[in-house]
Formats: C-alpha cells, structure tokens, sequence
RNA sequence: GCCCACGUAGCUCAGUCGGUAGAGCAUUUGCAUGGUAAGCAAAAGGUCACCAGUUCAAUUCUGGUCGUGGGCUCCA
C-alpha cells in the first residue's frame, strides 16, 4: 500500500500528498490566501476540522466564511467564544443549546443572575480577551457513557438530557482552554480566527422551546472575520429600523394603535385608509376577473353556530368572550367560513353550479396573547382577504392551479419575489377525514405547486387538523418570514354542516370546500408592504402621488386648478401653498415620500407647464401638464 | 401567557442620587414673498402611562395594572 492518497479538488485537479497530512496542510498546497481564509473543509458532503487529518483519498473543498457552511461554523464557534467568556464571569452558569442562526447565534443559558444589557457589554470584552489568548480548539472523541460522567459532574444537566437522548456510541467535545461543550462541530481551530462579534440582545427562550419547561435566557449576537463586515451588518440593522414599518406608519400618517383603544387594534389614519382602499379596488377587480363573487357576512353570530362549526371546541382559545342579545349567546366571528356554509345552505346546489367561489373581506377578530402583538403585523382584529371554494372532487386539481396562479400573480403585482412555499401535511395526532382524501389533496397540493415551477418545503404534519395547506410565506426586511398567503383544504365543515350538492346520478354527494387568503390579512399584508417599499409607495399605491407646489402667492390660483384637473381624472393630488420656503415645501414633500413633486411659477402658468422632480432625483423637468398627467396615468396603469 | 428591558410635550430624546421638568422638530402668531432637502423671531404646549404604598414631600423608591420593544410559545 502506498503511503500517497489522492485528494480531489473542485476543479477536478487532484494532488498527491503523504498519508496522515492534515487538511489545513493540503489547503496550504493549494494557496496559502485559501489557507489563511479557511474555516474547515468538505470532504464529499461531511465538513470536518482544519486538524482533521486525511487517510483515504477523497474529494475535499475548503469551506470559507462567503459559503453558508462557512458562516454556520463561524457563527458556530463564535457563540462557543460566548459561552466560554459567560463561564469565566457566571462559572455557576448551566449551558443548553447554542446554534448558528440565518443571521448569527445565540446561546440558551440557565444562570442564577439575571442578565442586563450592561453583562453584554462584559461579556464581549471577555470574548475579545479569549479571542487575543489564541487558544486553540479541539475536537476530542469520547464514548457517550463518558461523556455523561464529565458533564454529570460539572452539574451539566441540560447536556446530559441531550447526552441521554442520543443513541450514538461515540460523541464529541470540543474544548478550548478551560471550557469545554458537547458539540458535533465542526469548528474553527483557533479562538483568534473570530475577530469582529457583537452581542445583539438577550431574551427569554423555554428550554426545549416548550413553556412547561424552564425558562431560559437567550443571548443573541453575530460575527464576522473583519470589522468593516460588521460594521456594514450593523448599518443594515439600522437601515431595518427606519424601514420599520410602525416607525414609517407615524411618519407618513398612516395608522396608530392607542392604549385607549385596545392593544392589536388598529386605526387607520386618512392616507393609511387610502392605501388599504386602493389595495381592495384592485383585488376585487382582480376577484371578478378569476371567477370569484363577492358575498358579505356580519361581525357576529349566535352560539350555536359556532358550535356547529366545532369552533367553541377547537378554537375556543382563540375567541372573546360571548355576549348576551335577547338571553341567547353571540360571539364575535373569528372565522368567515361557517357564515359563507349558511350561504351554501340557504338553497340547494345541482352539480352543474359548481364551483362556486365566494370571497369577501371579512373582518375577524381573535384573541391572541398579549406578548404576540407587533404593530400591523400581529393584531387582534384584521380584515381577510378570504374566499371559500365549493367544488366537486373532480374540480378539485384544476380549482388548486387557479388559486395558486392568482396568488403568486397578485404577490408579484405588489412586488414581491421572494416568498417561500410550505405545503404542510397530515398531522401526526388528532385529524378529521380518511386517508385517501388527505393523500389526494396532498398530492393535488403538491402537483399544483410543482407545475407553478416554485420550489416548495413539505413540513411534515404541519397542516390543519381539517386538512393539509400551503402556506406561502413573506420575507421582511430583517428576513423574518410572515405568513400571508394560505390555501387549506377543509374536511371538516363540509361533514360538520352536512353539505351536499346533487350529482349528475341524482344523490347527494359532499363537495371538497378550499379556504384561501391571497394577501392573508390587509393589516399584515400592509405592514410587509411599508417595509418592502420603505414607505416608498409605488405610484399605483402612494396616497398622495403629486404634491403640487406654488412658487409665490400668484400662482396659488393655478395650483388650484391643476388639483381640480387632476381629481376628476382620477388621480390623487396634494397642493402645498403654506407661507414656507419652496425649499421647505420640497423637503417636507419628499419627506412624505410622494413620487412627484410638481412646481409651478411665473413662467409654468405663462407656458401651461409644470416643473417636474420625482421621488429620489434631485433635479427637475419642465413638461406640459398633459404629459405629466399621462406619465402618472402610465405609472397606474402599469402598476408602477 | 412567559423572560428581559422600557413608558417624560404631537415626534425624537435630555433630566431629576426624592423638593412637580428641558432641547430640537412639529404647532400657533408676527415678520420675511420665497425657483427645488430646513428664512428669522416669539408664544403655546407636560397629572413625567395609570392605581396604590413608603415619605414632611414621589415623575424619581416599592408593589400592582395597562401599554410598548426584543425574544420564547402560538398564529393571518
């Protein structure tokens, strides 16, 4: 046997190297820049440690910090640093769980002390201090009954749960200096490779993620191989926070939330109000256009329909308390659906009337825990863009294919293209219907989105008790996912109200009911929306479109005018002709964000001309005001 | 609901180690009549979230309530 091995690279080349030879020396063979830049390696598909040393001959590909498996590891060690500095000034700390997150780590921490923003502080300049010790970190590979004796005595408890629950033989520590954790790894080798961290905030976190469990503090932080990166991170948090969509709502005076009021409970202001009506306008045009009418419920309803529907069982939580009308219990509707089933009941259907496609913006109101609340996107009273789709089996593929086309078409009219795509399934406990039906809407679900050519992720017994879903999930500005859209099957009321249509045989069959919101809800959808365009509305969109500004008290008449000109061509103007400075005026204008910002002076009323200067460019055009209505009236019908 | 932090003028924030508070912007009123990101000046504006307690005295300390923020859990 020879003592050489072949070491593939990504390029295809391959290099000869001495058996044993660690892959931080083959990186160094590769360029020492690579060498210098690498976090671990890739062998195939396993990452392993800089150190680990190579026996066989293998493909291999050093994994840097620009690759998501090099900011896993990263971030990864980093949150090790965290725990080791947390060690040094909490040595009575006990350790949970301590992860790579999207955007940086955090560690799961049962202390005795609690910790202020001030310890985070300290605790960074502990790490800084472990990071300049240079110490170096290795993997040590130890059976697991010994693994549960070391942390056992340390008084470990959390990793010896998670030691308990393993299955493998061997497992692995890592240890740097004194600390030491239980931690697959891989890491990087030495604790000076982490260089520029920030420890963002601290939190609660149940242990195990369930609230019967301990309560646990959370520290959030990230990092980055050098300090410009971080800087730049930390610049983006801060242009996160002004794009924030409750600080955008005060600033453009679109909708308040008062203590007075109710928390979740929104108020929308003039130009929030106008927002949310030309979001409707068009997505009840864009309903008549799919095949959809428009039907209409009120905000209560008696008990006994909520008992009917199995709502004051299964859902009961999630509702207010009932009133009291002529000594019969109402409650306030936290669903549309068991109204448009009265609708369905009112009269009997032939086959041939099917589908039937009934939406409505319906306001719902629903308890939800005071810690849950966040500004326009987690609210207690929220209007739905919902519909509810009555179909015979055979309908049903065809009838997933149109929702699902009109739904990514109306996401991308607003301007979104980043969502992701979860079809949930068949949860594991307590669900209604036979499995064949639930295999059928699955593989009707999944087919539709595949021929939508969008990827998907299937979460595994996510879906509703009464029937599997897909759900398409938003991306904010700090890559939060927000539900929005969702289409669910349902096999549940259809049993529950004993719906039935007669067939083409003349019995009654039960027709497949589809409950479906495009936007979600019109609060939350807004508020993903504000952040999206930072409360820089398109003109399709943007409650003022032009502010039309005179130059000097004689133009104040033909500013008036074009308003008036403007309005009945159905566009929405704003004249600014307070006794301030144009220059004043403009600054107020673009601080309102308004796409166009329309000047007119002596020579513009001489000329029937406008002096024309749009959102972000900071010069203006002379144009007649006919081509500056045309160009507003494009931008519209475009949806720009 | 749970953990932590916070709540001072319409907004953003100072401040008071217990003696009832201040700035900038916004508002109002004068003056200035301005050509594309803040003209000058003055005035007005606060039960220091709310309710108790300790104290001669509470915006400040303690407790509770409500609300907000970051998370956890749950959801459109």
């Amino acid at each position: 046997m020879s003592d050489q091995i072949s070491i593939t690279l990504p390029d295809g080349s391959a290099l000869q190297v001495g058996k044993g030879e660690s892959v931080y020396g083959i990186i160094g063979k590769i360029s020492t820049a690579l060498q210098k830049a690498a976090l671990a390696a890739k062998l195939g598909d396993v990452t392993v440690d800089l150190s680990h040393p190579l026996d066989e001959s293998t493909t291999l590909q050093a994994v840097t910090f620009d690759m998501t498996e090099g900011k896993e590891i990263y971030w990864h060690s980093a949150s090790h640093l965290m725990a080791h500095a947390v060690k040094r000034l909490f040595p009575d700390a006990k350790f949970a769980i301590g992860p790579a997150i999207e955007n940086g780590f955090y560690y799961d921490i049962d202390m005795g002390a609690v910790l202020s923003p001030e310890d985070l502080a300290r605790i960074e300049e502990m790490m800084a201090k472990i990071a300049a010790e240079d110490i170096e970190v290795r993997r040590e590979e130890l059976p697991r009954a010994r693994a549960i004796e070391i942390f056992r005595d340390a008084g470990e408890i959390y990793k010896v749960e998670m030691l308990n629950e393993m299955t493998d033989g061997v497992v692995s520590i890592y240890r740097q200096g004194d600390f030491y954790d239980l931690c697959r790894g891989p890491h990087v080798p030495r604790t000076s490779y982490l260089k520029a961290f920030k420890l963002l905030s601290i939190a609660g976190a149940y242990w195990r993620g369930s609230e019967k469990n301990k309560m646990l503090q959370r520290i959030y932080g990230i990092a980055f191989p050098d300090k410009k990166m971080l800087n730049s991170h930390l610049a983006f948090l801060e242009e996160a926070k002004r794009r924030d969509h409750r600080r955008l709502g005060r600033e453009l005076d679109l909708f308040s939330i008062h203590d007075e009021t109710g928390a979740g409970l929104v108020l929308w202001h003039p130009k929030g109000a106008c927002l949310k009506h030309l979001i409707e306008d068009f997505w009840r045009k864009e309903h008549f256009k799919n095949g959809y009418d428009l039907v209409g419920t009120p905000h209560i309803g008696k008990s006994q329909l909520w008992e009917t529907s199995g709502h004051l069982d299964f859902y009961n939580e999630n509702m207010y308390s009932s009133m009291d009308i002529d000594g019969q219990p109402y409650y306030v509707k936290p669903m549309n659906c068991p109204f448009h089933i009265m609708i369905y009941q009112s009269k009997g259907w032939s086959y041939r009337e099917l589908p039937l496609r009934w939406a409505e913006l319906g306001t719902v109101y629903r308890y939800e825990r005071s810690g849950v609340l966040h500004g326009l996107l987690r609210v207690r009273g929220f209007t739905q863009d919902d519909a509810h789709i009555f179909c015979r089996p055979d309908q049903m593929p065809d009838e997933i294919d149109r929702v699902l086309a009109f739904c990514l078409f109306m996401l991308r009219e607003f301007g979104f293209k980043d969502f992701k795509v979860y079809l949930a399934t068949r949860p594991s406990e307590k669900s209604v219907g036979d499995d064949s039906m639930w295999q059928e809407a699955v593989k009707a679900l999944e087919a539709s989105v595949r021929r939508a050519g969008i990827e998907y992720e299937v979460d595994e017994g996510g879906g509703a008790f009464y029937g599997p879903k897909i759900d398409i999930k938003i991306k904010d500005i700090l890559a939060r996912e927000w539900q929005c859209s969702t289409i669910q099957f349902d096999f549940n009321l259809p049993e529950r109200f004993d719906l039935t249509y007669i067939d083409s045989d003349g019995k009654k069959h039960r027709p497949y009911m589809i409950h479906r919101a495009l936007l979600g809800s019109l609060e939350r959808f807004i508020g993903v929306l504000v952040e999206h365009y930072g409360g820089k509305f398109p003109v399709w969109l943007a409650p003022v479109q032009v502010v039309i500004i005179n130059v000097s008290d004689e133009e104040a008449e033909a500013v008036e005018r074009l308003r008036l000109l403007m309005v009945e061509k159905g566009l929405r103007p704003d004249i600014d002709r307070r006794d301030e400075t144009m220059g004043y005026r403009v600054r107020d204008a673009i601080g309102r964000k308004v796409p166009y910002i329309a000047v007119i002076g002596k020579k513009e009323v001489a000329e029937g001309t406008v002096s024309v200067r749009r959102l972000g460019e900071n010069k203006s055009n002379t144009m007649k005001v006919e081509e500056l209505i045309d160009m507003i009236e494009d931008d519209v019908r475009n949806r720009r």
